[in-house]
DNA sequence: GTATTTAGTTTAAGGTCCTAATTATGGGGA
DNA sequence: TCCCCATAATTAGGACCTTAAACTAAATAC
């Protein structure tokens, strides 16, 4: 039933100290007085915080705000070099590893290309440890400040018993993945599936931002949805909420990759339009490929047909989720989002209901295809905003 | 971002005090000392909150429990006769409204027959009005004691200006049912969708109790589902989350009564079937004829592809959201998982991936047809238990 | 250089929970 | 019948938290 949890005194503190690092970050910069005044809290309980958290270093002063009469207020912000986070983009085809500093700032980052096949997990471990270290190097950052390193992935991940992670595109099944990064001395690692961090990306960055209620439609090389619901990511039972690729969308249709038939994907995935459009579907190319299609008069049919595949499907999840924004996001979704968004637009108010429909809106995500990483380092940061503590 | 609000000591014991409060309804008698052991809570708090909720008449003595050896525990319950509440199921052909004690026991019903056409929302609030009162004067309680009244509508309704009801089937569209219900000493009214009060019902009492990720899927004259995650209901953001019935299952398909083609419900809806099988569908004697069909051998095939229908449905409803358990009710729906439920759980398991499925049981509500103006008594009880005090 | 204004800090008061000690209340045995 | 024992419930004391209000600090304006 997800009753309230017993409450003590001391966590009336712990709340309010997250309150006020998360209005802090997000605002960047901020003075006591406004933090009073934007979290409610009285003025003594904001100075005592951030005495706290001044102590131990994780907000610092950033200078005076211009007064016209009266004390200067003292601004406040995050002090982003306290730590530093990691964010790893596990993909079909690379791996993807990102340095931020608190603030969620790009450090550096790095790439590592998988060959086909090249999809072990082992191999991907090492990968992951290995570009860290790498770019620990590179930065000259204490690795000790590293506070915990999000690793996106494109699967399911059940958080239940550990962190197991069910890929079946790169044929993963139930891989352990935390425990195999973990070392003795290594950050935490928290695992997700890479959607969900993009959605988590563009809801805080992005076009995302203001939204309580939001889907992140990602089209890359496979299909799936982040759901956002008052803000906080819908991860159903297992953490599987949102294969949406793989919803059926005709009755013996198609086959897909997945084993099954009429999936989304094998309408509107890349890998079936470059199909459909008697494109020869090599892996490594497949992306200029499929921009090369996208200003091709002659492939135009083709990839209408997908794109009203996807409307449809975007129709049916305003439907199921009355979302106030539907963002579509992906390297492909991103291509088509640039040259159909119309009638992308049109084809779903065709499905969904007119008052779900008119209460959505339905837009490109604004950080591009690469910002899983991003997502990635938020969710690590969301943990610590949230009262984590750096021990 | 829905970020944690501000908090105060006393939210602590709001807290507690709606902690202890929920445990001792759902335990239905608990000690004092149990309450300590189930709560966490120190035997201290229990001992105070509990002190002030019977002060309040909230909470009474409810006997000893047998010792062998040492103080015999004090049971505790809830005082059943210290308020009432009510339930009422707006449906598309009659209005039902029920009288509950805190402890959810039907104390007395009664139901009104819309005439078609006589959906008026006037003429409905009326009915409303009229059937609380007789009810009360039937019973002999203390109007004043009655808390509060849950209704459910066949319809979306949204919660952000006041409460909107929209409801095409009826013909209703932005009616404020909650102000035109609201006198001058009414109790308040918590206006709400049928399907998610169903759900709550079936996930206190029903089918699924035990379950935080749960779908409740509604086939009655129309169709709906009701999402519950992590023990809350997703509303989405106009409270229109969940409707199933529309979602488009074939291109280009049926005509629907909502205006679309190829909804569900033109497919798998009561009212579809019957036509199907070339019934004529009279209005009142729907579930009769409904009925009827449903043993006759005919009539199977035509039963059969619906249910395939259905079944293909929550097939993708688990993809999306990943369930823990499925339950079909509605009083079509019931009728249906009585003799098809091994038939849709097979249509179900050829759309879903593997993993989710084997994740997801696929089962019948357990609290038949009725038990909307149950589920509207339980969002209201919900109110009170999570600090509501009755003024 | 003093008055004014606004920001931030200190202090006292009111709540809350927890631990530990104390009191209450039954059963069992002599 | 009376006393002891075991266990439940209550009380007392201490720690922690927020708030309101008084107070101090640091600027500008005249």
């Amino acid at each position: 039933m997800s009753r309230p949890r017993r409450e003590t005194v001391r966590d009336v503190r712990r709340n309010n100290r997250s309150v006020i690092l998360s209005t802090l970050f997000f605002a960047r910069e901020a003075s006591r007085f406004e933090l009073a005044r934007l979290t409610g809290l009285s003025p003594a309980t904001v100075g005592n915080v951030v005495a706290d958290l001044m102590g131990e270093g994780v907000v610092v002063e950033a200078g005076l705000k211009d007064s016209d009469g009266g004390r200067p207020q003292i601004l406040l912000a995050i002090n982003v070099a306290h730590g530093h986070l990691a964010g790893v983009d596990v993909g079909e085809s690379r791996v993807r590893v990102e340095l931020f500093d608190l603030g969620l700032r790009g450090l550096a980052k790095t790439e590592v290309p998988l060959r086909p096949g090249g999809e072990d997990p082992e191999e991907v471990a090492r990968h992951i440890v290995h570009a860290l270290d790498g770019l620990l190097e590179l930065t000259g950052l204490e690795p000790g400040g590293l506070m915990g390193v999000g690793v996106g992935v494109p699967g399911t991940v059940s958080r239940q018993p550990a962190s197991l992670v069910h890929a079946p595109t790169i044929g993963w099944k139930a891989v352990p993945l935390g425990a195999m990064l973990a070392g003795p001395r290594t950050p935490p690692f928290v695992i997700d599936n890479g959607a969900k961090m993009l959605g988590l990306a563009e809801s805080w960055f992005g076009a995302g931002r203001g939204a309580e209620d939001l889907i992140m439609a990602l089209v890359g090389t496979g299909i799936g949805a982040s759901i956002i619901s008052d803000g906080v990511t819908y991860r159903g039972s297992m953490g599987g909420a949102g294969e949406w690729g793989h919803t059926k969308v005709v009755r013996n249709g198609l086959a897909c990759r997945c084993g099954g038939r009429g999936c989304l994907e094998a309408y509107a995935g890349p890998q079936a339009i470059l199909r459909a459009a008697g494109r020869s579907v090599e892996g490594a190319d497949e992306r200029s490929a499929f921009a090369a299609l996208l200003f091709d008069p002659a492939a135009r049919p083709v990839l209408e047909e997908a794109v009203r595949h996807l409307g449809r499907g975007i129709g049916n999840l305003i439907n199921l989720f009355n979302p106030e924004r539907v963002l579509l996001g992906g390297w492909a979704g991103l291509l088509l989002g640039m040259e159909f968004l119309p009638q992308l637009r049109e084809a779903a108010g065709e499905i969904a209901l007119p008052y779900h429909f008119a209460h959505a809106s339905i837009e490109r995500g604004r950080l591009g295809a690469e910002a899983v990483s991003l997502g990635a380092a938020a969710l690590v940061l969301d943990d610590f905003l949230s009262g984590g503590t750096r021990s």
